[in-house]
DNA sequence: CTGAAAGCGCTAACAA
DNA sequence: TTGTTAGCGCTTTCAG
């Protein structure tokens, strides 16, 4: 069996007949040591199939360059391409990012936030479990290192922000289904304590307003947004005296339980009932008929996230808080157009 | 603005007139340490907020407990449930994960495993990019600290591994595929030079030998497997003279590729040419026809992965190599099944 | 240009 | 039961 073993600047050292920190000196690129040495020590460092210590020169330097960013789940389009795109801008800048999943769960996001402290990431990135009402492991991140926040932030925590116009969103949904001439709205929403959920219900409000119709408090119905709450909310809707001609789900998955029901009890989509859904989940395109829906620029999310995380690691002190709220776009499939 | 100051073992001691190796036991329950002392040590620590540097402690101790996972993709449901299965039995030994991903790509593999081996992680669980034909780097992992694979391994690597029986998985579809009266059958197969789509392939020829069947050369076309290689294919299959009345896609998403296209030919599907995918993705029961495919069980290969990763860091001179295959599954859906 | 020495925070012998 | 000391691998003054 072959040796685990590691090789250091020490073994480096030993083999040039210099010291260790000549050799880290060299490694670095320091500006006061020869070419010749550098050469010949990164020529050494090859041969010895060296790699660097993290921990140490992490310990060191009281900066590891890592990363924390915790997100509710992975397996979502939305937020697997925010990361993916916060991991490109970061890397560029020398850092490497350590990805968790909170699976929307308090507790889970609670231990993640431990862990990642406990391995002194140089700042956290996150968007907040939907569970998340407790605000004090975020304060005690803010009291440790640096915070950015995107999607599901809140306001009071006070750090930089970037995340959609959500109370904008619903009007583009409402304006389009009145357009469909639909005036019997739901909502099947997020829970209320979420920021960005509370900015889509009082959107659906105000724009119903806008346009005369009524608001029945029985038509918003939050819930987690899980296909079964779709499932079970539609149901509810549809066993309703008054029976909606169009529904507004905050969240994909969910509008996909809710059209699931929906063709089950043999309802047209749209001309009985339209629907519309919201993060524009890869799925929405595929299902019969396809899901109108809100997209939320994971990418530019990402980039602009990373961007304002970076700005705050250069300047740690700036009391300014950076909030970044991009446009939503609105994306008609057959769910919600009559027309076609 | 606050103070970002992180305490230490050593504020502690002062704080209770003691030495830091005395907290440092203290806080690990070392058994020569009296009770009174170490509730004192933990009320210090909480009033402090106390936070263990895990860079210290896994430098002195040569020991991180943290394990890189890599994946080609995070956004398969395949994959993320895995991962979240060996994060459930890793967690509960300790060990903390740190999620990569490879994007398929061999250079950003290279890069992820660099950087996990700079951080000291214990050991690496990776299935590897489809790009990758070079095992260079795996053989590095080998060289510096425990390596296991699931899913896309070679045994050449000659290290643990959890992964079903592909060849197996191809008799299942064949034989059902059959039982629908197919007789001209195509495979749109992954690339050769990876083990399990290697294994695909064989169990594909073996099972139609074993049938009687043709197999034509132009009816095996290897590709990337992403979804823009599944429409090329079909419609390369489309075009050909002898067109096949089914077709066995090594992927789901490029089985959802062929699919669109046989739709936009207003091809039945099953009736014309019936379709088979692999991977149990989520979308396969919602497209029109929902595809058939083949289950994977990912909670089972987190599981047994996380397991046979933890024996091997209790034994890591053993060197008899576990692999473990588990029995794919055939999951029969719309787009292969003409009875109904 | 290179070396010597100290120290990041924690742990583990060995002493006391 | 607690303290002393040394050191994990690396960086960083400060000397030379």
């Amino acid at each position: 069996m072959e040796n685990k073993k590691k090789s250091t600047i020490k073994d480096i050292a030993a083999v040039l007949g210099l010291t260790p920190s000549a050799v880290s000196k060299a490694l670095n690129d320091h500006p006061r040591i020869s070419e010749k040495t550098k050469i010949a020590v990164k020529e050494a460092a090859i041969q010895l199939d060296y790699q660097p210590n993290y921990l140490s020169s992490a310990l060191r330097k009281g900066k590891s360059n890592l990363v924390g960013v915790i997100i509710p789940r992975v397996n979502s389009h939305f937020f697997s391409s925010v990361v993916e795109n916060i991991e490109k801008v970061l890397n560029l800048n020398g850092y490497n990012i350590i990805m968790t999943q909170s699976n929307e769960l308090y507790a889970k996001e609670c231990q993640e936030i431990d862990t990642l402290l406990k391995i002194q990431v140089d700042g956290i990135i996150a968007s907040m479990a939907n569970e998340t009402t407790n605000l004090e492991y975020y304060q005690k991140i803010k009291s440790k290192t640096e915070l950015v926040l995107f999607d599901r932030g809140e306001e009071e925590l006070n750090v930089d922000y970037v995340g959609i116009d959500d109370y904008k969103s619903s009007h583009l949904v409402v304006d389009h289904l009145v357009s469909q001439n639909c005036n019997r709205i739901a909502h099947i929403a997020g829970f209320q304590h979420i920021r960005i959920y509370k900015e889509r219900i009082r959107g659906y409000k105000d724009a119903l307003e806008k346009w005369n119709l009524e608001s029945k408090e029985n038509w918003i119905i939050e819930s987690n947004l899980r296909l079964e709450d779709g499932r079970r909310i539609m149901q509810q809707l549809l066993g309703s005296s008054e029976r909606p001609d169009a529904v507004y789900v905050a969240g994909d998955i969910a509008a996909l339980g809710a059209l699931q029901v929906l063709l089950e009890n043999n309802i047209k989509v749209p001309e009985e009932i339209a629907l519309i859904g919201f993060s524009d989940e890869p799925f929405t395109s595929l299902t019969q008929p396809s899901i109108s829906t809100v997209n939320q620029h994971s990418d530019q999310i990402g980039k602009l996230t990373a961007e304002a995380f970076l700005e705050r690691m250069k300047n740690p002190k700036k009391k300014t808080i950076n909030r970044i709220i991009l446009e939503p776009e609105l994306i008609i499939r057959q769910s919600s157009d009559k027309k076609k």
